[in-house]
DNA sequence: TAATGTTAGTGAACAGTGTTTACTTTCTGA
DNA sequence: TCAGAAAGTAAACACTGTTCACTAACATTA
């Protein structure tokens, strides 16, 4: 996606600044955004913590740009299961746990990239840009989803795709956000069903997806 | 619940502890915990801000304390519902949506509620004394809400209360979540069906309690 | 009542944060 | 070669939560 830029300065550049960011991936993969500090950063680089400033103009600006290449990571992920030719009710339900499964695997990015109203557009598609942002692209794959499931019969006709989308994101986002922070979710006590997060995952997709499926009687 | 303490050294001190919460409140739900730091806060009600120490071990305490007593508050609405005697298929719905109702009214309190992994216990059910934790007495009405709705026949036989009362919550977590985060959540294009806060809310969650039906074929 | 101990409250400091400013060094384009 | 831009820095600013030594007021007991 990005251009290899002419200038020698401007490459050595772009190094530089990819290596800023590669650090604080590091760091905040593992901590967080609050664990993430200018000082430590820059120390882990060998610089001074204002050189970092010669790059990025804020800390927010980092961050930022850390949560979006993570939201890249799951626009891809999504984007690879919709494309697939396999059923529709399977690639529905892959689709969805692939959001979820993604999101948990760096449980800071995900959290971080909601928990800021500043940072980015949310997914609230009457922003200007917000189509052309990955929450956007990631949103519009999903209504295009339900819509395909409304047209064929799966889904019930009176459901309108973009109110079911942010439904659906929702409820996905909702279980993302558990985990996210509650490292043991869903734990269960004895006596009670146990089940793993991974089939939990599952079952809470199947759940969403039963509650737009038409039925016939 | 608080019972009055005898010594009125004891009195006295309780009464300024309420004070400091009540001003700590103020500021916490126009800004979240970052706006409210102990300085500002020390000069709202006039004293140094040593001397919050002298009545809150630390700041996340305090913090934790405004939001132990905020899932007071849901608790309480949610129960209220839930005692009702209105049919089940409404009284499921409304104590739902009271749940995200009564979440978004503070969004700070809520976000903050599930931020900090270590403030209070999460809605795991396996740790120990979260029967007794607001969180987990909301968890067990919604528990008990579904059980009585796969008796009456309402939603399916074979869905497991408790693991439905997770993927529900999850689902409820994230709209609120959402709109916590948000503000104009949901907002929807022109040209695209629009759809009020409120009407949103009931939208999804009747696709939460659609997921859980039963379906005679 | 007088002495003692406990508690309330404070100012100053510590260690940390993001960020800016003035400054020097290094590199680059004409 | 030389002016100008860019890279990099040390030191400071304005914050943050928190602690410590200290004083003043209160409570309890001899």
């Amino acid at each position: 996606m990005t251009v290899a830029t002419s200038s020698p300065a401007e490459r050595r550049r772009n190094k530089i600044r990819a290596r800023i960011l590669s650090a604080a991936e590091t760091v905040f993969a593992r901590e967080g955004a609050e664990g993430l500090s200018i000082r430590r950063l820059a120390e882990n680089i060998d610089y001074s913590p204002a050189a970092i400033y010669k790059y990025f103009s804020s800390k927010d600006e980092l961050v930022d740009e850390l949560k979006e290449s993570f939201f890249e990571l799951i626009l891809e992920n999504v984007h690879r299961i919709a494309d697939t030719s396999t059923p529709f009710a399977d690639r529905a339900r892959d689709c969805l746990s692939t959001y979820i499964r993604v999101a948990v695997a760096k449980p800071h990015h995900y959290a971080a990239a909601f928990a800021g109203e500043s940072g980015g557009t949310g997914p609230v598609d009457n922003e200007p840009g917000f189509d052309q942002s990955k929450k956007g692209r990631a949103f519009n794959v999903l209504r295009g989803m339900i819509a395909e499931g409304v047209e064929i019969g799966a889904f019930r006709s009176d459901l309108d795709p973009s109110l079911a989308a942010k439904s659906a994101w929702a409820s996905m986002h909702g279980l993302a956000m558990m985990i996210a922070h509650i490292p043991t979710y869903p734990a269960l006590k004895d006596g009670q069903k146990t089940m793993a997060r991974e089939a939990f995952i599952d079952f809470h997709v199947d759940q969403v997806v039963r509650g737009m499926e038409a039925h016939d009687e």
